[in-house]
DNA sequence: GTTCTTGTGTAACCCTTGTTACTGTAACCG
DNA sequence: CGGTTACAGTAACAAGGGTTACACAAGAAC
């Protein structure tokens, strides 16, 4: 675990911080596509993430559904983040989107270190910072773009998360991811496939323009 | 200004910290309808909210806008103090909502009183935690509901936050707000009259169902 | 008063997205 | 092998909301 703490975090935090996480955080793996975190949990632990990517999502009483953003190496749930501070419950739920390695670390720590070192709490603040910005970009796509230009992102973002040009979902599935129905997806993807964007196959997208 | 601080602060910091705050802090008064900040400003000072209230805008390069969130009493932008942080440029506009009263705190303040004062660190991270909820309902609001329920949303919340069920705003003004047409607004103003939820005059709209 | 400006009401039209329904086909399973 | 299920393609239609155009009313300016 040090080694892959190192690897990630040595930029950021300092020995003495790194050496006090490798004692108190517990290692955890988790395969792709498996819950890490429900609406509406009470969040006993933070998360730093290791390896791999989460994906984030947004779900309302309905069934409606929106994914917010990716996490990845270095990242950590700001949202969760939030909740540990203030003993809220999660408004989130986050997902595995490949297989994933955490570190999780007990939430009281969080404090102690906060006022301990300084490269924890510019982290922290540096979290912060990165999801806000990461909402607003959510809130541009969803509020300036159309589907078509949306779908396009998505696929390039997913791409980018899961380095590989292929991507390897049903159009249902990215009927949820963008909160509309399958039948939109597939006129669309058929679309960009005739304008050269991207290729399409049984249960994956092969995309050209990244 | 002291008084002012704390009646809007002594529940959050101690005595001490009001104190610092009134000697360095710097009072602004700013108008109803008056810039505060600019996209792409740098920011030098962060504000806390002594009375009055605020409007955070978002805005894209092809004149997009759309309404985020309001500030009040209590409130401070977490936007901004995620970038007088990080010391990136404001990624939001801001406009007074009605006359506003602020504390400006110079930035080197910040880390100081973050490491010194227990308080002060939960305040900013409450509003860290604060502005996360708001951009979530924000995403929300314009991911799940249709316009005119988007629109009874806003006039609700604009009544409130301005204390008074008479919404003094133009159509166009509205439609700016909520990134759509005038025409489209006057239509659903319309329906919603006709519906009893609100009273149509020239330049204002009063709020039935609070 | 008359004129000008600004705000509002409304019709007609179009485009994007959502819905329903049906077809075909790949993959899997007994 | 046939039967079943999941996935994808597509047509036809509905609904929401954006656009254009024009009429009209309330104030402001003169």
């Amino acid at each position: 675990m040090l080694a892959k703490l190192e690897e990630a975090y040595h930029f950021i935090f300092e020995k003495a911080l790194i050496k006090e996480i490798s004692e108190v955080g517990i290692l955890k793996h988790v395969e792709a596509g498996e819950k890490i975190i429900e609406i509406g949990d009470y969040v006993k632990m933070m998360p730093l993430l290791l390896e791999g990517a989460i994906k984030i999502m947004r779900d309302d009483k309905d069934g409606d559904e929106l994914l917010l953003y990716f996490l990845e190496r270095g990242d950590t749930c700001a949202m969760t983040l939030s909740c540990c501070m203030g003993q809220t419950r999660s408004e989130i739920r986050a997902v595995a989107e490949r297989d994933t390695s955490l570190i999780m670390i007990p939430i009281e720590k969080m404090e102690e270190w906060t006022s301990k070192y300084k490269s924890w709490r510019n982290y922290v603040f540096e979290s912060y910072h990165a999801r806000l910005t990461e909402m607003l970009d959510t809130i541009d796509t969803i509020a300036f773009m159309n589907m078509d230009q949306r779908l396009m992102k998505y696929l390039q973002d997913k791409a980018k998360i899961n380095q590989h040009e292929i991507v390897n979902n049903t159009h249902q599935q990215i009927a949820y991811d963008l909160h509309t129905s399958r039948v939109v997806i597939s006129r669309l993807l058929k679309k960009l496939e005739l304008e050269g964007k991207i290729k399409l196959q049984r249960n994956s997208i092969e995309v050209l323009q990244l």
